[in-house]
RNA sequence: GCGAGAAUGGCGGAAUUGGUAGACGCGCUGGACUUAGGAUCCAGUGGGGAAUCCCGUGGGGGUUCAAGUCCCCCUUCUCGCACCA
């Protein structure tokens, strides 16, 4: 039954299924083509569902995932999902349902949105972080990373969220809050797993070098990383038999150190504080660990600051001075040694600390005005001994050589970068493989083991004397190690855990003997290219690249990097509307007029802004309406359309419809209205069309080019001006068509697949040959030369494109209107080949 | 405060990287076909102007025959980091 109108609600199904029945896009094993390895950064399943903000890099991937496997490659295209986490078991509490359930529910609303998207993924390569069949594995590479050292329990100042229950990782938090929620933090000490990402520092930050990345991203993990150079310098403490080693950038200024200060929680402050200042010590201290995060961090150098002096002196061990120790909380126990030495001269906050507190300023280095502000430009070293008159590097480099001669201290590489606490007090995570026997020695279980499920609750909390909800578990957490009485850990992974090891699963999804077989490793690995958004730039991408590096050492993967190429998509913005007092509104609640936005019902004025798509700003718009009203392939053009891939975007549905009508004229030109045959405007006859023809290889060469520079926008505008020439056209060569058909494929599969068919063919577009552009056919053969007359457009005229210079120059000056302004004497002429002349008169 | 990026019609955005600014789309205006159209097609659409002209890429300077593009200064916005010694 022939349709002559784009149904796209019956198209669009239709592929759906068809592509699913003959398994279209099942991973090819053949080995002897080229490999492409095109990955989504996967989901966590949300209660919420899909926005059309979410399908952007999905529908990108998937542009490149046909093109490529049009061009030859084997492409590995998959999607699973980072199951497990916090919400699902908050939404679990609520509802009176078990998280596996909930999650499970989630899963299959996120899987009918993506379906109905038409995205080419390997369903069969489906994967969840919460399956045990997956999570065993997450355990046993925490397995390895413990049998290398790189695991540890550490009572530490944890990030403790009251309002969740449990600890957060120093990225989860900001200003004193967890970034996700807007809880508050707090600071406890607690027993917390943790890695030792600070020894694969150097490694994380060398291996930035050849990543096609972001310049931006790549910077954010620098400083994340935060190496800086520097020296250790040993101060020895008047009256006791201890120093206080201190990490400094500058040890050029330790001639103008007038003082020392150690952070509030350092081990050494009992020890030192006399008897006099005890008292204070002891309050100031009480102090800080009351005083909350957001007070504590945030602060800029220049801030105030607080502090109290121990009442203990050390000696500087460059100029031989007694220098005051001091104590207070702008030096954090977690950097360095937790130890400074202050030259207030040339620091702007040891200059407002000594200002502060009437401590002396000694200069060191000539420059700036020390009455006014601390002095940190370069300069000549002055009151400094051997170091007088050297600039800071030469100076710096002095100082070490002569503080390792003397013993002071060395020369050594600092790193912001913390270890990574590991632990959460949650039940929806992974069990660690780790029990602890009666004195208290923690023991990996043996690979044999695993999974360690988790047990069944039906309490999520966590039990009343604050232990983690898998202590509820009382059986399940009783166990033996080798025969002795043993308990589980009740801690669980973070959620990074899962999402550190994913693209490793995809290789060999359902294999239960291993991880991954390494021969599909080394096929398949590093990824090719990565798309996912910004908000991952540290967290997610730093821990990955730390556990392969691990991996790698340990001979399991074979590239030192997993991400060959990563790019960032854009969000998704649209505007929200509300009221003065802050209520929002839905955008057909409310109707423009006379310059304002008011509620049509009220009459209420409101202001409208660009938000991020959120359910409770009331903007959200769903692309399962998109699909219904438009189709899944005008939703995936509009996508792309609305501008370059990585900047963020104004949604405005009105483009879809845009799109859509672009498809409607694709339809139209190959589709008969009333047979729904072959339309009568195709023709199998060669034609000689130059500019339809010019039209068409344009297309095919921008369409190519973006699937490398993912510049979809200007691709799809490109293939729009195909169409737009090829609708003004008395007739099209069947063969034009079908190339067009071919490369509008990647956007819109389900039209294209359609049309193919309608053009007579048989197979499916998936694996058609790509065409191929002609940079001959692209040549026009008359151009249009601008001519100007001292840098201003006088003319345009139209030449044989194989004009020459001279006769373009004598062209340009016999025009009429080039005339009257060519008044003077011609100094120079410029000839642009195919483009300009400029005639520069006097 | 430090670091990175951005600013082009009513709107989203193009511009071979120094060579006709505004491609393509949205919106808008007019027309055609229509009982009707929120469908389709055609024409127009940066501002000013009768004009073959003038002005115009956040603001100010500069380099150049020629600047959205390069250099200097400023403004605004976005993102990241933020007492890391």
């Amino acid at each position: 039954m022939p349709m002559s109108r784009y149904e796209h609600r019956a198209i669009e199904p239709r592929w759906q299924d068809w592509w699913e029945k003959h398994k279209t896009f099942a991973t090819a094993t053949d080995r002897t083509r080229p490999k492409y390895y095109v990955l989504d950064m996967f989901p966590y399943p949300s209660g919420s569902g899909l926005h059309v903000g979410h399908p952007k890099g999905y529908v990108a991937t998937d542009v490149v995932a046909r093109a490529k496997r049009m061009m030859g490659f084997n492409v590995l295209r998959v999607m699973g999902w980072d199951s497990f986490g916090l919400p699902a078991e908050r939404q679990a509490m609520r509802e009176g349902l078990h998280p596996r359930d909930i999650t499970s529910r989630n899963i299959a609303t996120f899987k009918g949105q993506l379906r109905q998207l038409g995205l080419s993924y390997d369903w069969g390569r489906e994967l969840a972080t919460s399956d045990e069949r997956y999570y065993r594995w997450t355990q046993w590479i925490f397995a390895r990373l413990y049998e290398k050292g790189l695991a540890y329990q550490a009572e530490v100042p944890v990030n403790w969220c009251p309002a969740l229950g449990t600890v957060l990782a120093n990225e989860e938090v900001k200003d004193g809050v967890y970034v996700e929620t807007g809880d508050p933090v707090e600071r406890r000490n607690l027993k917390q797993w943790m890695f030792r990402i600070t020894e694969y520092a150097e490694q994380l930050l060398d291996g930035l070098e050849g990543l096609d990345w972001p310049e931006g991203i790549k910077d954010m993990q620098r400083n994340w990383i935060g190496r800086s150079e520097g020296a250790h310098i040993r101060f020895p403490i008047k009256g006791h038999d201890a120093h206080i080693e201190v990490f400094t950038t500058r040890p050029d200024t330790l001639f103008g150190g007038t003082y020392a200060v150690l952070a509030p929680e350092h081990p050494l402050v009992e020890r030192i504080t006399t008897e006099a200042q005890r008292a204070a010590v002891t309050a100031y201290r009480l102090e800080v660990t009351h005083r909350s995060d957001r007070d504590r961090t945030g602060a800029s150098a220049d801030a105030e600051k607080t502090g109290v002096w121990t009442g203990a002196t050390a000696i500087n061990p460059a100029t031989g001075a007694e220098i005051p120790i001091w104590i207070a909380d702008y030096v954090l126990a977690s950097y360095g040694t937790g130890a400074v030495f202050a030259c207030p001269a040339h620091d702007e906050r040891d200059y407002a600390f000594a200002k502060t507190f009437g401590l002396p300023i000694v200069r060191v280095v000539e420059g700036g005005d020390l009455a006014v502000e601390a002095w940190t430009g370069d300069g000549a070293h002055v009151n400094s001994s051997f170091l007088d008159g050297m600039d800071i590097a030469a100076a710096k480099r002095a100082m070490i050589a002569w503080l390792e001669a003397q013993g002071h201290g060395d020369g050594t590489v600092q790193y912001r970068l913390r270890d990574w606490l590991f632990s959460r007090q949650r039940y929806w995570g992974e069990p660690f493989p780790m029990v602890f026997t009666e004195d208290g020695e923690a023991h990996l279980l043996p690979d044999s083991a695993l999974p360690v499920r988790l047990p069944e609750l039906d309490e999520y909390r966590p039990t009343e004397d604050g232990q983690p909800p898998l202590a509820r578990a009382a059986e399940w957490a009783v166990t033996e190690f080798e025969g002795r009485p043993a308990v589980r850990e009740v801690n669980t992974m973070p959620q990074w855990a899962g999402s550190c090891w994913y693209y490793l699963r995809f290789l060999s999804p359902n294999r239960s003997d291993v991880a991954w077989d390494p021969d599909e490793e080394d096929y398949w690995m590093p990824v090719d290219l990565y798309v996912g958004g910004a908000e991952h730039a540290v967290l997610h991408l730093l821990y990955a690249r730390f556990w392969h590096k691990v991996l790698y050492d340990l001979g399991l993967v074979t590239s030192p990097e997993p991400f060959k190429r990563l790019f960032n998509q854009g969000m998704i913005h649209a505007n929200s509307y509300r009221d003065e007092r802050g209520k929002y509104f839905y955008p057909e609640q409310v109707e423009e007029r006379d310059g304002g936005w008011f509620v049509k019902e009220s009459n209420t004025p409101v202001s409208t802004r660009l938000e991020k798509m959120s359910k409770s700003r009331y903007n959200v718009v769903n692309p399962d309406d998109m699909c219904e009203q438009y189709g899944a392939d005008a939703l995936r053009l509009y996508e792309l359309f609305m501008g370059p891939l990585e900047d963020s975007a104004h949604w405005e549905t009105s483009g879809v419809a845009g799109t859509r009508r672009f498809l409607d004229r694709v339809w139209r030109l190959v589709v008969d209205p009333e047979s729904g045959g072959l339309s009568a405007k195709l023709t199998r006859d060669k034609l000689d069309n130059a500019e339809l023809e010019r039209a068409l290889h344009a297309a095919i060469k921008k369409v190519t080019e973006a699937i490398e520079s993912m510049k979809f926008n200007t691709a799809i505008s490109e293939m729009m001006i195909f169409i737009n020439e090829a609708t003004k056209a008395e007739k099209v060569p069947v063969a034009w068509i079908e190339d067009f058909v071919l490369i509008l494929n990647p956007f819109a599969p389900h039209l294209a697949e359609e049309l193919w068919r309608v053009l007579g063919h048989e197979a499916s577009t998936a694996f058609a040959a790509w065409p191929t552009y002609d940079e001959a056919k692209l040549v026009v053969n008359t151009i249009t030369l601008a001519v100007q007359v001292n840098g201003k457009l006088r003319a345009t005229l139209i030449l044989p494109a194989d004009v020459t210079q001279e006769a373009a120059i004598a062209a340009a000056r016999a025009d009429e209107n080039v005339q009257r302004f060519l008044q003077g004497t011609v100094r120079r002429e410029i000839y642009v080949p195919g483009r300009l002349v400029n005639i520069v008169a006097k």
